[in-house]
DNA sequence: AACTTAAGTACACAATGTGTGTACTTTATG
DNA sequence: CATAAAGTACACACATTGTGTACTTAAGTT
């Protein structure tokens, strides 16, 4: 949402054009990975020249740190936050949290790999992830806030400590691991994630409230 | 331990400058992280050519592939899985597991990085990863068809979804989240880790039956 | 419609990195 | 000691990231 550098785009071509790229980026990296997302392969894609790219990513790691902001818009992220909120209580919101991050991280997995390298190889690129880190921890926070809030926190877990594993979980390892590796379905890892969550962090939630175990 | 290519060393000078090698290898990705990991550095801080490098690793996929191999053996994973299959019962390997994920994992991640991001851009590296990831996935197997043996296994879960979801847990991004940006202890990591796994796959755990909650 | 400036093109260039080729020299080992 | 493997010292081809600069085209402005 937040544009990641101060200027706003001044030209009506130059706007399209960065739409172009964007679109570009994207789809290369959806379809042939991140080592094929060269700043050539993005300006042939998007039918420009590679200076231009550099036009308006003088770097790989904006380019990538922008793209991370338009796919998180393209793809919902908003939305399907929304529906966690939308949860009548702290548990259903833990399930509904699970249903987001099936729903959601799974069509983000090479977005977040790219920017997870991006991360890790360019300190330019440090400002943007703090961001994206700040808000997802707080999402976090106020997922656990709300079960502590209703007294519902299980033994041995602190609103903290919650909050903290809540963020760790969100990890493109494990549900790669999952959906790739396993050939889990979308269905079958929000269930078992909620399964995992209410199970952990739901006091007297041995087994859940939910149409019964998942047995898929 | 089963050494990557096929042709053993032939020359006790040759076997001194691959150790050599690995342990350059090693001390880079330790100090420097991935992205100083070239052949250039590796061969400067050997103390020789760069083109011998390229005689006992044809390229920096196989270079990754054989220091995972290395490192594995230099920090002692078959000692640290050992402790828990050396565990009484189920619901205690689990907790042995959590300790051992978060005593060699947390050591381990710059180079599983390395490793990973070898996977993804290197087709040739594919058996070296089906290896890797068949031994874990056993581990976890054999760790759960003992949970289900002891009639242990929570509601939800079979043999296979809980032995996958515990592979999905053996995360670099998780515990990286945790240890570094969240900068857990690894006593913390280890008594967290234990009681979600036990919360989540031990039938009637409550609360684990340890010292107590982990109260740091 | 003419003017002006931003955006994009078409080159060329430097710096790194991977990986190969080849003739020469050193070192292990029978 | 003789021989073959291991390592050296070059040089090369290629890909990729960035930068520089003169030119052209499209978009706003008056």
């Amino acid at each position: 949402m937040a544009p990641t550098s101060i200027s706003e785009p001044v030209n009506a071509r130059s706007r399209r054009t960065r739409a172009t790229l964007l679109a570009a980026a994207h789809a290369i990296l959806k379809e042939e990975g991140f080592e094929a997302l060269t700043m050539t392969a993005v300006a042939a894609r998007a039918g420009v020249t590679r200076r231009a790219v550099y036009m308006h990513f003088p770097t790989r790691a904006e380019l990538v740190g922008a793209l991370f902001d338009h796919v998180s818009a393209v793809e919902g992220l908003a939305e399907s936050v929304a529906e966690v909120w939308a949860a009548p209580d702290a548990a259903a919101a833990l399930d509904a949290w699970a249903a987001h991050l099936a729903r959601y991280h799974t069509r983000l997995i090479p977005v977040d790999r790219a920017v997870q390298r991006v991360w890790r190889l360019d300190p330019d690129a440090a400002a943007h992830r703090e961001r994206v880190v700040a808000e997802k921890l707080s999402t976090c926070r106020r997922l656990a806030d709300r079960l502590n809030g209703e007294g519902r926190l299980a033994a041995g877990w602190t609103a903290e400590s919650a909050a903290d594993m809540l963020f760790a979980l969100i990890s493109s390892d494990m549900i790669e691991a999952l959906v790739v590796d396993r050939r889990w379905s979308r269905r079958r890892l929000a269930d078992h994630l909620a399964l995992l969550f209410r199970s952990t962090f739901v006091a007297g939630d041995g087994t859940p409230a939910r149409p019964a175990a998942p047995a898929h």
